[in-house]
RNA sequence: AGAGAGAUGCCUGAGUGGUUAAAGGAGCAGUUUGCUAAACUGUCAUCGGGUUAUACUGGUGCAUGGGUUCGAAUCCCAUUCUCUCUGCCA
């Protein structure tokens, strides 16, 4: 959410950045935060004053009632009755004001920032970088929703048959390479600095609206009824909220932590031949890394991420390319977005196993995750999260670029978590 | 799930209707000593008004939401959470 204080004092600047965002009645959007705004901050200063005179009355009252002038203290008892008439009503505009200035900053995106391309959608997004070799394939390569049936290693059918469609069993060779993966990924958090966590895996409302699931996106949620508590979209969710109403010491920054979690997501109306197979699931396994940053570092931080995240590209020997998406397909919160894609070698097309994004304040300030700064003040800290990976999307690349006809290899570096070295 | 106790700032913790959220600790800033340490002083949540920025100044905040009262951390009601005991249980 973005700052309103911010808002009034740089107008022209969040209105180009919503702009950039390509919001929709931006302008006007801004106009009516502002006016709301001002009429909050006007009826908060006739409520304050009206609430100092009761309080210089009610002393006195206290005073005379000691000293037994009982008649004296309840005339200014009256005086106090018009006061609190007057100051219910205040009272009533305020919280009506307050929650109208609320929704209104709900509905503004973050800023994007200065190095975020102008465009509309995904085909405006910005190519930084290609990395590793496209082989093609033997003519007679197949899917990899073919090949997991070929090898029995996952079975819709029967995740169909126990919760629905987009909920798939993995078996054998296949439930091991998931489990392979996830120490893999969890091994090299660590080793590049982050502490494990493991959260659980619903959260509340509050933990909803602190990461900004909510309200906008909460369609996107399943949502346990009998208990008020949504199933997690990622990791991102309970480990950030680790940190609402925090506050760090400077010190202790940057904060890293790292975790894995199944992930829920209702993909309400998704269809075709794009969420075939891997590509597109309601349950998923994913480890995500998490950064806690000081506001001067966090892009440094931000591209430190998306380095390491290659890096585990690289081992796994996938090709992948990183985007810089453009204003309008970064997503609501983040000011800044890279998205990793690895080439799907039979489906022939790029498949997005990672984001990683930097939300500056926008989280924090949902969230008060705050610091002390130099001069002892309060300030906003800067969140950063990235998939570190996604399981299923990489797994469809694994079994399509490394199928031969002896079976289908296993990268090296996951190996020695199999116990094997190929599929077959 | 039942009974009892409890929830106060970054942390510990006093406070049972009348100006003040006591006190201590951590952190930060300043002063002092050649460094560190120590000592001393200050600060310590949040929304406003005011100012170029200070200064100055008002409100709110004792789990959350209501209520009683001229006045509530303190009394009443509801909710949430924590602890202890009992029950159940991977």
């Amino acid at each position: 959410m973005l700052q309103i204080h911010w808002i009034r004092e740089n107008k022209a600047l969040t209105l180009a950045g919503l702009e950039k965002k390509r919001l929709k009645n931006a302008a006007e959007a801004v106009e009516k935060v502002l006016e709301i705004d001002s009429k909050k901050r006007e009826t908060q200063v006739k409520l304050d004053q009206n609430r100092a005179k009761q309080g210089v009355l009610a002393k006195e009252i206290g005073e005379l009632m000691k000293a037994g002038k009982k008649t004296e203290a309840e005339i200014l008892k009256t005086q106090t009755a018009d006061l609190k008439t007057q100051a219910k009503e205040l009272e009533t505009l305020f919280a009506d004001l307050e929650t109208q200035l609320t929704q209104q900053l709900y509905l503004l995106p973050n800023l994007p920032h200065a190095s975020v391309p102008e465009g509309a959608g995904a085909d405006d997004n910005e190519v930084l970088y290609e990395h590793g070799e496209v082989k093609p394939l033997a003519a007679d390569a197949l899917p990899h929703w073919e090949l997991i049936k070929k090898y029995d290693i996952i079975d819709f059918e029967l995740g169909v048959k126990i919760s629905g469609a987009g909920f798939p069993v993995y078996k054998g060779k296949g439930a091991k390479l998931q489990r392979a993966m996830i120490n893999f990924f969890l091994d090299q958090a660590a080793e590049a600095g982050y502490g494990e966590v493991q959260p659980p895996i619903v959260v509340n409302e509050a933990s909803g609206y602190g990461t900004g699931q909510l309200p906008d996106k909460e369609g996107q949620m399943y949502f346990i009824n009998a208990d008020g508590l949504y199933l997690i979209p990622t990791a991102e969710v309970p480990i950030t909220n680790l940190y609402r109403d925090v506050i760090v010491n400077p010190k202790d920054l940057p904060i890293k932590t790292a975790g894995y979690t199944p992930c829920f997501r209702r993909e309400a109306g998704s269809w075709g031949a794009h969420v075939r197979g891997l590509n597109r699931l309601h349950q998923f396994d994913k480890v995500e890394i998490v950064q806690i940053q000081h506001p001067d570092k966090s892009y440094e931080t931000h591209e430190e991420m998306s380095q390491y995240i290659q890096s585990l590209l690289k081992k796994l020997e996938l090709p992948y390319r990183v985007l810089r998406l453009c204003g309008g397909d970064i997503s609501f919160g983040a000011a800044l977005c890279y998205d990793m894609e690895v080439y799907s070698a039979a489906q022939q097309r790029w498949l997005e196993v990672s984001s990683v994004s930097n939300f500056e304040t926008f989280q924090a300030n949902r969230l008060k995750l705050r610091m002390k700064d130099g001069e002892g003040k309060t300030q906003l800290l800067h969140t950063l999260n990235g998939s570190a990976l996604a399981l299923p999307r990489i797994l469809a690349a694994i079994l399509e670029n490394n199928q031969t006809p002896e079976g289908i290899w296993i990268p090296k570096v996951l190996r020695p978590y199999t116990g094997f070295d190929k599929i077959d």
